[in-house]
DNA sequence: CGCAAAATATGATTTATGTCATATGGGCTG
DNA sequence: CAGCCCATATGACATAAATCATATTTTGCG
């Protein structure tokens, strides 16, 4: 294995810390970020924690894409949430001083800082503001939550797919022309089965039927969306 | 309608609080709780707050028991969360200061106190121990709710049946005689096919066939838990 | 107390989705 | 650049669960 180069990237000049938790942190906190952090290259495939571990610190991409899912017991891949630049991954498990709960894969190879749990914890404790939007983002991360398991408990898998298709176009889209949009993201049709819950089968299957009805067109893994309101109709709302 | 009768419960010696949130207040903050605070009785099928309305307050259950549920879009019903005495509910919207994105209904009638907003959101402010145990409580509701998807995208209705009634053994169990344990709570069947998110018959089927495989017992409404080890068994793994 | 309405129960049938099998294509590696 | 492997694709079939229908029991209400 090749030595990890540390890259010095330092949070104070950070182009995707504009929309992160870190955005409004002062000239001295995000200094004091800078001291104890690692900063390395990970390649596709590469696992940042594993359910069950111990936190030693926060991820926070810098560049690249990464997968947080949990295994069950029969070995099925579920996966809450996608993390893309700017994104902070394993901080509840960091700030309730438990175990991960989940795993964290990056599924395109990109920047990864690492800062260590007691600078973070520091920053938490001495900056109420911070605090205040730290609390604030896990409000969030529940409405999300609880919102994606009313989808999946109550929509069909077709309804399901459509709104998943919607969602990653908001997160990833690129405009491509005649208003179509690229959903920019290394994703398998297994990582989509395992966003949605389904068998992987059933996901091809239903983007060739959604691909039939022009709702979107398939260019070998990446997927375009063609017509964002008949995918809409598909899923009968907004957002899973 | 009968006017309601304001019920005189000081929240520092409210039972109910052994366990709550508000366990280790202070003296001072649990009496500043009582001066705005309201407490009546709720009858069944009343409800606390629908979705989409704003909060203005914390409710908290000193008796009888609450579901707290999202309605979709096709008017299916998914239950999120169910609320025994001493327990919060609300407080997500409150803190975020957002929307309720949840309504909330009596399942089985009790005295339930209202705090205001502003009393809330000041010991929330002034109290960092508090606040902190707050934040706390946030991880725990995301971690509960991960697992809680994992299992419904992943489990069978039939397993996940069986992780159901063994998560409402361990909350509202009384223990009975031989080793038997009653459900002590008035949910419907369907009402537990709106925890699971499946259909009404497909629960009572189910609860039939383990009644067959004398896992659990029937009384009208009433669940009995004969053999949790067998239902460990059916759910092949534990809690939902 | 008796009736109506709702909840529970069970059967019959349909359907969406999972599973297994096999073919095809694209991309990575030596 | 070739060959192999994994991802995608599609078909055939199995099955869990939804839906629709109809008893039966329980509950609440006047």
């Amino acid at each position: 294995m090749a030595t990890k180069k540390n890259i010095k990237i330092s949070c104070a000049f950070c182009a995707s810390k504009k929309d992160s938790l870190f955005s409004d942190l002062n000239k001295d906190d995000l200094e004091s970020l800078d001291i104890h952090k690692s900063c390395i290259m990970y390649k596709k495939g590469q696992t940042l924690y594993y359910e069950g571990t111990r936190p030693m610190g926060l991820f926070c991409l810098n560049s690249g894409k990464v997968k947080v899912y949990k295994i069950t017991s029969d070995g099925k891949e579920q996966i809450l949430n996608l993390a893309k630049a700017g994104d902070f991954i394993g901080y509840r498990a960091l700030i309730s001083e438990e175990f991960y709960n989940a795993s964290a894969t990056v599924i395109e190879e990109g920047a990864i800082c690492y800062i260590p749990k007691a600078d973070f914890l520091s920053i938490l404790n001495n900056n109420p503001r911070f605090f205040k939007r730290m609390m604030q983002r896990l409000c969030d991360d529940l409405g999300i939550m609880e919102q994606k398991l009313v989808t999946i408990a109550q929509k069909s898998v077709r309804e399901r797919l459509a709104a998943t298709l919607l969602m990653l176009k908001e997160s990833y889209g690129l405009e491509g022309e005649e208003n179509s949009t690229l959903i920019d993201i290394a994703l398998s049709r297994e990582d989509l089965a395992n966003i949605i819950g389904t068998a992987t089968e059933t996901v091809i299957r239903l983007l060739s039927e959604f691909k039939n009805q022009e709702l979107i067109s398939l260019q070998g893994k990446k997927i375009k969306v063609l017509d964002p309101q008949g995918l809409v109709k598909e899923a009968d709302f907004y957002g899973i």
